[in-house]
DNA sequence: CGGATGACGGGTC
DNA sequence: AGACCCGCCATCC
């Protein structure tokens, strides 16, 4: 399946050029990489880099509300948090607090 | 092969 | 603001 490790590259790849102390979204991915549509196989797509052993900055993906809704696959629930926190973050109740302000927009490599 | 699942998003009420 | 529903797409059963 050539089409779909392509895409799976392509999330690494816009994943792996997130700046630290920012974030972005499984959306803004999917449409930066040609499938707006698919932000929902995106997180699929991060879920299978775990056994890819991809080192990938995960934790600065959140969903558009900018909550940590893949904290679960972190190993600890509070892994992602702390990650995030670690980064100059401020997280609480499981939401990135002035997410907009630190989202990055994927669709500045381009 | 049909239905269910999920680290989502957008729209509606 | 919060709950709800529907569409997407790769994968699993």
């Amino acid at each position: 399946m050539k089409k779909t490790e392509d895409f799976y590259e392509k999330v690494y790849a816009v994943v792996r050029q997130i700046p630290e102390g920012k974030v972005t979204s499984y959306g803004a991915i999917a449409k930066v990489i040609g499938a707006p549509k698919s932000a929902r196989t995106v997180g699929y797509a991060m879920n299978n880099c775990l056994k890819n052993n991809a080192d990938l900055p995960a934790h600065r993906v959140v969903n558009r509300n900018g909550v940590l809704t893949g904290k679960h696959h972190f190993g600890h629930v509070d892994q992602m948090q702390k990650l995030l926190e670690a980064e100059g973050h401020l997280v609480k109740d499981d939401e990135i607090q002035g997410f907009k302000k630190v989202f990055w927009d994927p669709y500045a490599l381009y």
